[in-house]
Parts: structure tokens; C-alpha cells; sequence
RNA sequence: CGGAAUGUAGCUCAGUUUGGUAGAGCGCACGGUUCGGGACCGUGAGGUCGCAGGUUCAAAUCCUGUCAUUCCGACCA
């Protein structure tokens, strides 16, 4: 491509409304426009690598076996009330009346109507296995789109679906989706790790990874160990419990006045203990039925272990007055003894010579022993893992990153088969339900990814693999006859050859053209400037910033081994 | 949905406090001088000041409402 030819304009400044280093690279080098909150435009330069990703992954779908397929993104939502999506994704889901005044929907995801589709084809054992995937734009209205294309309301996605006979062949499926991502992100080259993850909204009984993009932009935090290859979100990573302490020394309970406390630090303040040592009481609603949770004053309630360990599908911490009218005591007060249905975080045993909200109101316990000053019932690890927690497999610390989530797989189970019925006869005419899997990849979201880890303070700078171009050419002064003369001859063999190239033909000054070119990011760069007369050009790595002066047929060899490596 | 900020030229922003003819830099067009890391000089085009209503002789500026965008939180494959 000629750069006089293409439709790009780069940008000189940073766009205000970017705040996130990948969206400002994308606006600046004329990757992709805002068109409104969440949804926009493909520059032809971020389109093509857009499309390259896409060819990746389309290139490693079809290599672990799965079949593409378009599935419509318009559908209608009796499908969506029938699995009880439409109620789990409320808002965040589009909807829209045809002119019949028909309910439909722009489909956020697809396993509902390709379980339907698969119902209704699929009759026999011999049709089993098979994945289906797309590559399909999907529709969110997320509360909150954010940092370019790394949270949008419209995007790109790649999602795959499994159906086998039974748990073996799901487990099988899922391995291999699993390991095609790898080869994906491996390909693409970037820096990722697979961790353990919620199931979330799409549900599901079997596991479930997340794939991780390390990056200080990411949305997720992510639990590592530093011993061993565990990695977990946040949102489900687990340590090992704490070790029960040793209450034997614990004098007996001792009362004190604690008026207005409210807050953990106010009773560290007062009473001069550690936060440690505090046990602590949160009055939760789950679907709306109140439920206290007892941990440690120093841990964090983790909603969403709770919410699994609850059953409920919506878990949220009780308002103060909700509080005051189902303890009959303020918020502060509420002790292990509380009226309410209480879960125990398994670490409250960590505690010894713990401090307590009393059974009178304006009091703590000091002195207080779990098993011995309060029953602990019901038991499970309810809380966030911290700083100085230990891997549950190895004992080694656990280290926290932030990470871009750009795929999950899923094993689904039965969870979407049996609502719509997906069933097959086995060899003795048995009807049995489809064992499914689900496995996303957000393609659009994986470009803001790659350019979170690959850029530098002047620009992108691109992977050899998803590169828009491979190479730039630049010749220094398009009106020297012999430059041009050079760097066209270049342009056109390397083509020839099958490079992605571009010449940048502008009639730009130098500067200009460098600034552009570093901002663009290809990986290679041919100048093609004075050192002509003497019949050398330079091949410069936008990587690493090296710079090989050599005889044009010698850069040509060479450009051509760099990008075929 | 709660909290906050911002809407003025294609981009970055000033002007709003204290109402009085719409500004700068960059970019763009033209002419000239330049030409290996975002040149310089000159000329010029480009704006319903987010939108609606109100106050006023007069509103970018004050008041009310509304919309949009962004950030924090809640939420979220």
C-alpha cells in the first residue's frame, strides 16, 4: 500500500477523552475512531489487524476441529426467557420491537440459539461430536464501556460451542479449545496466563478458565502463585486456610464500652488491637433474604464465594437502616451471636484473644475465642485472598496482577442442552442430554490487549504477527529520483514475495515521516535515504531500535528473513 | 444506578469568576524559503460556544432543565 493512497490521518496529540495508553495509541496512529460510548469505527489500519487476529484464530479453530458457522446476531428473546437470560442480563442486554411489535434482541451471546439449532439436528450418537464457532459482532450495553476497545458496547468476538455424548468427550473438547488458545496467544505473542475463574452469568458445572493479559489496564486481578503454576481470579482464587490458633492462654471475655464505633479502624483506634484480631460481622442480602457473614476483621467478604456457597443469584450488603431493623442494633454492633442466619469464614479460627461486638449494644468483647465465647456453624472460605496468603497447593506466597481477560472457556454441563432439550440417542436408543462447552475469545478486545504490552513512549509497536504491514518503507525525500527509484523497486519485489508493505510516499518532511512511522509501530522499517548513492539502505526494528545499514540486495535477504522468521 | 468532572474550530485548550463584536497553538488550503526525527515566514478557510427554555438593552459567560462524553464506585462472559 502507498501511505499517499491510504486513508489515515495521525494524530499529533492525545485525544481528552482517552485515559487508558491503548486507546490513545489507537486514536493517535488512526487505528479505530469513538464513534459513541463503547461502539467504534475500524480504520482500515486497525481493521486489518482486526483481521489478521481473526485469521489466527480462525486458523486454530479449524486445526483443533471446529467448523465455522455465522449464527444471526439478531434474535428474538422468547429463546432468552426460555434459558432465563434475559432476566440475568437485564439492561445490559439490547432490545428492539420489530414492526410486529415482536421482542427481540441483539444477541450478546449465542449459546441459547445454538443449542436450538444443534436441538434440532442432532438426533443421533454418530452426529456427536461436533464444535461449532463463529466469528460474530456482539451487543452489550455495558453500565460502563471503557478504555477504548477493551470494554465495549459493540465488539468482536469469537465464540465456540461443544457438544459431545458425554463428560469424557466435554472434558476432551475442552482440552482441546484450551490448547488451540494457547497456540493463539502463542502465535500472536503475547504474555498471558490461564487462570482459574468464576463461571459467572453464563453458569455452567464443569471448569472454567480465564486467559489473562498482564497489564496494569486490566479490569481483573488475578492471584498467582510464586512457587508453583496455580493462577486464579480474585474472584474464585482460594489459599490455604489459616492455622486454628492456640486459644489455651486467652483469659476470660472481658466487656468494654466502644460507643459509635462503625468502622474496624475506628475499634483499632480505640481499643489499641490489630485488625487482625477483630471478628467481624456483615449483614448480606442474598436474593433478598438477609444472611450474616462472620470473618476476620482484616479480610474482605468475597461476594462471589459467597453468593456460589449461598445458591443465590444476587448477593449485596445490606443497607445500614436494613441492618438496624433486622439486628436491632446499628452497624458495628453486629456480633457472631446475631438473630440471622450466619456464615462462618473458615479463618475466623485464625483468631485467639479476638475482639467482638457484644450481645449488649455500645459494647465489645475483648478475650473472645471462637469455639469457646461463640458457636461457629456453618463454614466455608468466604473471603478474598490477601497479601500473605499462601498457594493451597505448594505453600508458596501468592503475588496479585492485573489482567485483561481477552478469552474464557467454559464447561457448560447440561445447563443449556437440558432447557432446550438437546438430547441424542445413544447406541441402545437411550435419550441422553448433550454434554456442551463454551469457549469466547474477544478479538477486538485482544488488539487493545497487544498494544497495553506492546508500545513504547513514541507508539505501537507491533507483533510480526498481527502488524497491519510488516514492513514500512520510507524513503527519505520522495523527490529524489534515485531514492524512489530504490525504495518503489523494494515496495514491489517485496510484494512480489508476499510481504504486507508499505511505502510511505508522502511528500512529507523527514521528521514527519519517522514520527509516523514510529507511531504506526511496524515492525520494520527500510529507510531509504542518502546512503542510496552509495547503494545502502537502512533496515531499523521498531523493537528494538537497531539499525543495519546494508547494500539493497543485502536488506532485501534480509527484511525477507525477519518477516518470514 | 450513586459520586465527580467536562462539553467553545478537525485536535489540545484559553475565554465563564466580574454579561458587552469568538480566541491561541497544532492541523488544513495557497505562496515562498527549507528538507535525516513532528521546519520557518506570509496569506487564508474553518465555530448553531452540546441542546432547550429563562433572566437581561445585551448571554459562551447568570438561572433552570436536558443530552452527551469521561473518570471513580456499583455492576459485568
Amino acid at each position: 500500500m502507498k501511505q499517499s493512497q491510504l486513508f489515515l490521518t495521525t494524530l499529533r496529540e492525545t485525544p481528552a477523552d482517552a485515559d487508558v495508553v491503548s486507546h490513545q495509541l489507537m486514536l493517535r496512529a488512526g487505528l479505530i475512531r469513538q464513534f459513541t460510548a463503547g461502539v467504534y469505527t475500524f480504520l482500515p489500519l486497525g481493521l486489518r489487524v482486526l483481521s489478521k487476529i481473526e485469521a489466527i484464530v480462525r486458523e486454530e479453530m479449524d486445526a483443533a476441529g471446529a467448523q465455522e458457522v455465522l449464527l444471526p446476531a439478531v434474535q428474538t428473546e422468547d429463546i432468552w426467557d426460555q434459558s432465563g437470560r434475559s432476566e440475568d442480563y437485564g439492561p445490559d442486554m439490547f432490545r428492539l420491537r420489530d414492526r410486529h411489535d415482536r421482542r427481540m434482541v441483539l444477541a450478546p451471546t449465542h449459546e441459547e440459539l445454538i443449542t436450538q439449532l444443534v436441538r434440532n439436528e442432532v438426533r443421533s450418537y454418530r452426529q456427536l461430536p461436533v464444535t461449532l464457532y463463529q466469528i460474530q459482532t456482539k451487543f452489550r450495553d455495558e453500565p460502563r464501556p471503557r478504555g477504548g476497545l477493551l470494554r465495549m458496547r459493540e465488539f468482536r468476538m469469537k465464540d465456540a460451542y461443544s457438544f459431545d455424548l458425554d463428560e469424557a468427550g466435554l472434558d476432551r473438547s475442552y482440552q482441546a479449545m484450551f490448547d488451540a488458545y494457547c497456540r493463539i496467544f502463542d502465535r500472536i505473542g503475547i504474555a498471558y496466563r490461564a487462570v482459574d475463574a468464576d463461571p459467572g452469568a453464563i453458569g455452567g458445572e464443569g471448569g472454567t478458565h480465564e486467559f489473562m493479559v498482564l497489564s496494569d489496564a486490566g479490569e481483573d486481578t488475578i492471584a498467582g502463585c510464586t512457587g508453583c503454576s496455580y493462577a486464579a481470579n480474585v474472584e474464585k482464587a482460594a489459599g490455604q486456610a489459616l492455622a486454628k490458633a492456640d486459644g489455651a492462654a486467652v483469659p476470660p471475655r472481658e466487656r468494654m464500652a466502644t460507643p459509635g464505633v462503625r468502622t474496624i479502624e475506628d475499634l483499632v483506634q480505640m481499643l489499641g488491637v490489630k485488625a487482625s484480631q477483630i471478628i467481624k460481622v456483615i449483614v448480606y442480602l442474598a436474593d433478598g433474604q438477609p444472611v450474616a457473614v462472620c470473618l476476620r476483621g482484616d479480610h474482605e467478604v468475597n461476594e462471589v464465594k459467597l453468593k456460589n456457597v449461598l445458591g443465590a443469584r444476587h448477593v449485596e450488603v445490606a443497607p445500614a437502616d436494613a441492618v438496624e431493623r433486622l439486628c436491632g442494633r446499628p452497624v458495628g454492633f453486629v456480633g457472631p451471636d446475631v438473630n440471622l442466619p450466619v456464615w462462618f469464614d473458615r479463618d475466623v479460627w485464625s483468631v485467639a484473644d479476638g475482639v467482638a461486638a457484644s450481645a449488649e449494644p455500645g459494647y465489645h468483647d475483648v478475650h473472645v475465642l471462637p469455639g469457646r465465647d461463640f458457636e461457629v456453624g456453618r463454614t466455608a472460605d468466604l473471603r478474598m485472598v490477601a497479601d500473605g496468603d499462601r498457594c493451597q497447593h505448594c505453600g508458596s506466597p501468592l503475588r496479585f496482577f492485573r489482567g485483561i481477560e481477552v478469552a474464557h472457556v467454559f464447561k457448560l454441563g447440561t445447563k443449556y442442552s437440558s432447557v432446550f432439550r438437546a438430547t441424542y440417542l445413544d447406541e441402545r436408543g437411550q435419550e441422553r442430554v448433550i454434554q456442551m462447552g463454551c469457549y469466547g475469545l474477544g478479538t477486538s478486545r485482544v488488539i487493545a490487549a497487544i498494544v497495553e504490552q506492546c508500545h513504547d513512549e513514541h507508539g505501537i509497536v507491533w507483533p510480526m504477527s498481527v502488524a497491519p504491514y510488516r514492513v514500512h518503507i520510507v524513503p527519505v525525500s520522495v523527490r529524489d529520483e534515485q531514492q524512489m527509484q530504490v525504495a518503489k523497486s523494494l515496495y514491489h519485489r517485496l510484494r512480489a514475495a508476499g510481504v504486507d508493505v508499505l511505502l510511505d510516499d508522502r511528500d512529507e518532511r523527514p521528521g514527519v515521516k519517522f514520527k509516523d512511522a514510529d507511531l504506526i509501530g511496524l515492525p520494520v522499517r527500510i529507510t531509504v535515504g542518502n546512503k542510496v548513492a552509495e547503494g545502502a539502505v537502512e533496515v531499523k526494528l521498531r523493537r528494538t531500535g537497531d539499525v543495519q545499514v546494508l547494500p539493497v540486495e543485502q536488506a532485501f535477504e534480509t527484511v525477507l528473513g525477519l518477516v518470514h522468521r
